[in-house]
Parts: C-alpha cells; sequence; structure tokens
DNA sequence: TTGTTTCTGTAGTGATCACTACAGTAAGCT
DNA sequence: AGCTTACTGTAGTGATCACTACAGAAACAA
C-alpha cells in the first residue's frame, strides 16, 4: 500500500494535536502519537524532521482552522454598526474557540511554558497571535477613530485577554454559556473604549493630560 | 549536619516550583530539582511522597503566598464607593500577580491539561481555584445587591477571566503595564453589572424577563 | 556509651524517552 | 522488466525518567 502519503501525514497531525491538546509539549510522546495513529515512529519520523516540528505543524494546522472559522468576520460589512460588529466578532471567536479548541488550549500550554531552549513550536504560536493582534489593533483604529493608537491597543488587548480568559474558564467548566459572556465582554469593552477616548480624546491634542505620555 | 529538615523542605519547593514554573508539570524531572536545590533525590523522596505531591505541595505554598498578596483586599472598609473597592481589588490582584507569578503560571498550565490520570497537582489548583471564585461572587453580591445569583456569578467570571487573560498577557508581553489594563478592567466591569442589572432587575420580580431561568 | 530519629549520599532499578539504521514493499515511470 | 520514489516495519541506540534500597552521618536521648 502506497500513497498514504497524505492522508498519513494528516492522521499523524490529527494524533498529535489531540494528544498535545491532552498532556502538553512534554507530554506528546511519540510512541504514544504513534500509537494512536496506527502508525510507526519511523513514519512520523520520515514526515516530520523531530518532534519540535511536529508539533509546530500541528499549531500551524490548527491555526489555519481557526482562522477558517474566523473568516466570517474578517470581512466587515459597511452597514454594520459597531456594537453590532464588535459582537459579531466576539460571537464568531466564541464560536471558532467551541469548533477548534486545540488550537488555543495547546497554544496557550506553549506560551506559559519558558524552557530555556524555546520550542520552534511555541514560537510559531508567538508569530501567529502576534500577527492576529495586529489584525485586531487595526480593526479597533478603523471603528473607532477617536482612539490614539495606545488606546486601540489597549483595546485589543483586553479583547484578546477576555477571550484567552473566558477561554480557560469554559474549559474548567464546560458548561459555561461561552456566548452569553462573550456578549457581555462586548458591552464591557465598548464602554472600556469610552473611558479611553475620553482620557486621551484625539480631536483637540489641548486635551491631552494625565499620565499622557507623548509618542 | 542534621535539623537541616525544614530548610530542606523549602529549598527542594523554591526549586520545584521555579522549574515547574518554566516547563510545566512533565518538564519538571527530579534530577532537575535535585541540581536545583543541591540536594539528592532521596532527600526530595524523603519529604515528598512521589513527583505529583510535590507539586501539589508547591501549589499549596504559591497560593498562600498568593493569597498573603491579596489579603489587603479582603476586608473591604466601609466608606468605599463602590467603583473604588473594584478598583483596589483589582490593584490588589494585580500587584500579587506580578509578585507570586509562578502561582498562576504554574496554576493555568496545570489547568488546561487534560490526562487521562489526574494529576493531584492540578486538582489541588482547581480547589483553590473555585474556592477564590466562591469569595469574588460573595464579593460581587455585596456589592452589587442589585444582581441576582446569575449575575454575580457572570460577573465574577468576566473578572477572573480578564486577571486570568491579562495575566497572559503580561507574561508574553512583560512591558505590558499590568496595573492600567487592570483599571481598565474595572470600568468595564462597572458597564457590565449595570447591563446585567438592566436585564435582570432584582427589585420588582415581575420585570424579569428574556431567558430569566428562575432559581 | 548505646540507641533512636532524622536526614543525606551512592548506586542502582526497569521503563520510557526521542531518535535512527536499514531492509522491505508498493506504486509510478520508462 | 528494471529503476526510482515514497513510504512502512523491525529492532534497536544511549539518555533520561520516576523511584528505591540501603548504608552512613549528624544530632538528640538514655
Amino acid at each position: 500500500m502506497r500513497a498514504h502519503g497524505e492522508e498519513s501525514r494528516q492522521r499523524i497531525l490529527d494524533a498529535a494535536a489531540e494528544i498535545a491538546g491532552e498532556r502538553g509539549y512534554d507530554g506528546t510522546s511519540i510512541a504514544l502519537v504513534s500509537e494512536r495513529s496506527g502508525l510507526p515512529a519511523s513514519s512520523i519520523y520520515w514526515h516530520f524532521q523531530d518532534k519540535d516540528r511536529l508539533l509546530a505543524a500541528v499549531i500551524e494546522r490548527s491555526f489555519a482552522r481557526w482562522l477558517d472559522g474566523m473568516s466570517a468576520w474578517l470581512r466587515p460589512r459597511a452597514e454594520q454598526s459597531r456594537l453590532e460588529h464588535l459582537r459579531l466578532g466576539l460571537r464568531t471567536t466564541a464560536k471558532a474557540l467551541l469548533d477548534s479548541p486545540e488550537f488555543l488550549r495547546l497554544g496557550l500550554m506553549l506560551a506559559l511554558e519558558r524552557r530555556p531552549a524555546e520550542a520552534s513550536a511555541r514560537t510559531r504560536f508567538l508569530e501567529v497571535r502576534a500577527r492576529t493582534m495586529e489584525r485586531l489593533v487595526a480593526a479597533f483604529a478603523a471603528q473607532f477613530p477617536e482612539l490614539d493608537a495606545r488606546g486601540a491597543h489597549s483595546l485589543a488587548t483586553l479583547t484578546m485577554a477576555a477571550a484567552d480568559g473566558l477561554f480557560i474558564a469554559h474549559e474548567l467548566d464546560p458548561g459555561l454559556d461561552l456566548g452569553a459572556h462573550f456578549e457581555l465582554v462586548a458591552a464591557g469593552l465598548l464602554a472600556t473604549a469610552d473611558e479611553l477616548a475620553r482620557r486621551a480624546p484625539r480631536s483637540g491634542p489641548s486635551t491631552r493630560s494625565r499620565k499622557g505620555r507623548a509618542e
């Protein structure tokens, strides 16, 4: 039996993603991946150079799927109100997190680790996360023109933190209504945007005050 | 040299906390703990039954220290306004997280794992987390009497999610101003509390409407 | 002095780790 | 048919894993 190439690769990635999502980087052993994928270790090493790059590939694929789930939001429609757009984005995020939780679960586990020799899987996650952050900042800057760059960045940081935090809460208590809580976050973020605008209004640089480190 | 008992125990815990915070559960090897603490493996096993309970003890001690850092908030003063109390709580949390980050870092790493055989260290973290959550719900219920039980719970969930999320953000970017962002969270939470109160007002049970599962 | 308790140091145990050497097999190409 | 490419299967490698057996050393008690 030949030409199982791509199929085998996917089965290895499936098994690795499943195990890494359960047990983290160190907990993912080649023997386990081999057992759960039904393929010998030699096949794994034929497809991937080493364990590190196998996990980097897992991150890569999970992120692609996650991005796919987010695509609904990435083309904003002009007729939406600011709140509607924000709520849609958070709802989409919630759904994407529910559909493919391995991405963020593994990613956060990698992110929290600080081993001396950086794993390339971790680096890869940090890269895609940074790219997502950039998009988010841009989206906020477009939707809230009254905010300065720092404000947009703060808002994006809070949004991401809320997503991470609620994801964890949902992992620990799967009964948590993720959608409802993301909805609440939307309300909170809008209020926070107001607060930020009040502090450092863009129109009228004269009003820039308190701890407003110019930049 | 004898009677190094307690001191040795602490040194082992120090080393284990440091390593576990860097590398997670599986990444923490007895050999490494032995090396970094300067004590042989036999001493570690004299003080702790096995690796699992060593890490449970690490969680225990880190939590105690963290709680210690939070003690400033746990006795609320009557004369504070609601916003002041909330901001103080979040500020205290930020400080506690900066002072002893190993607790939450290791805790979150353990929490995200879902190995078949539950580690007692993880279980211990989930316990103290649940207890903290209860306190938080009680605090919100007291400070926001207009909220029902579900509302207080939601608010506590959002607060914890924000703390977790901002902690992660700060781990990934130590330059992040944790205090300022917790400040923003306070504003957002107040607005969210208003939103929750508007949805399910307590005074006047007749107004209880939309998805208001009574309880 | 003799014992007892408390810890440490040495030297292992078998299991599992990531990874590899290499022969074997199936398909496509010519 | 013969050659090449693309995998798979077997059987290992040395290193490291959690953990232990056990003797010895340092303090206290009698």
